[in-house]
DNA sequence: TGTGAAAATTTCAAATG
DNA sequence: CATTTGAAATTTTCACA
């Protein structure tokens, strides 16, 4: 599979059209892009199998399924060797309180997105699943105010 | 609307399912649940109206469309006032190289979570966008490495 | 890539327990 | 009154032009 993967304008607008709501209909795609229904569902299934389009997924708001405070969990893992880091990247995948997990540069190794019932519950987590963990070093903590999702995402303007 | 919503099996399971795979039909989901079709539309449609679920994201591969380097900034905005993040925030939402942005508690007001085309491209965004801003004090770019989702989003185990 | 028809799904009103 | 039934509306899917 090729890293990466031509574009028209028409697999460009529907993957605009697509991020926007990714239940918009073929026909509806169809009549925004000016092309067949049937000409939609090829691009589409292209966009699947050349690995441009991953899935779909489920948008959903953790404060109403009891988990109203979001936080980041910056870990260190020392030593930061293959046989350590494999378990737990898995363990903390697996975890129900996880969103998103980081593999990063920097002094910082991880970064774990997390949703929690609240202040209590973080710190069961932080201290159970982590600090108590023989190969996380460091765990720094950082509550999440707000988040905000962004504009779609679109190949870069070619930089004269 | 309320901050929670009372969820019972038949609604769990469907968003577990629905997780796993967001197009999954009312025809599959009413068979995995034991349920009609019609119910789990009319169970879908209930989650919806309840803020339960926010919608249907498409998830892309960023390096299949040329964007292949993904980074998180740290920004501290200074002085860190409402006249001044309001704005950017919104510029930065608007950046196409922009997927996610957080407000944290912590030294570092903002996290970027950003896709790119390459280094330079990497570079150009920080110089150009965040630090050449007065409002912007400080930047920190790391570097992601790899990334992982996690499990689906289930409200806590009761404590006992 | 479009046409048009077949298959499957979504959707809803009425019936059911 | 939530759920199912059954049928209509819509969408998805595909063979062929």
């Amino acid at each position: 599979m090729p890293d990466s993967v031509a574009l028209d304008s028409v697999d460009l607008e529907i993957l605009r059209l697509l991020q926007n709501d990714a239940r918009t209909t073929y026909r509806d795609l169809a009549a925004a892009v000016g092309v067949a229904p049937s000409t939609c569902l090829d691009r589409v299934s292209r966009l699947r199998r050349g690995g441009v389009i991953l899935g779909h997924a489920l948008r959903m708001d953790p404060a109403k399924v009891g988990r109203p405070l979001e936080a980041l969990l910056s870990v260190q893992v020392r030593p930061h060797r293959r046989e350590l880091i494999g378990p737990f990247v898995e363990r903390v995948r697996a975890l129900p309180e996880s969103r998103a997990l980081f593999h990063l540069t920097g002094p910082d190794d991880y970064l774990v997105h997390v949703a929690v019932a609240g202040t209590a519950d973080l710190q069961r987590l932080v201290l159970d699943e982590f600090t108590s963990r023989r190969e996380v070093a460091r765990v720094e903590t950082r509550l999440i105010f707000q988040q905000w999702t962004c504009g779609p995402l679109l190949p870069p303007v070619p930089q004269a």
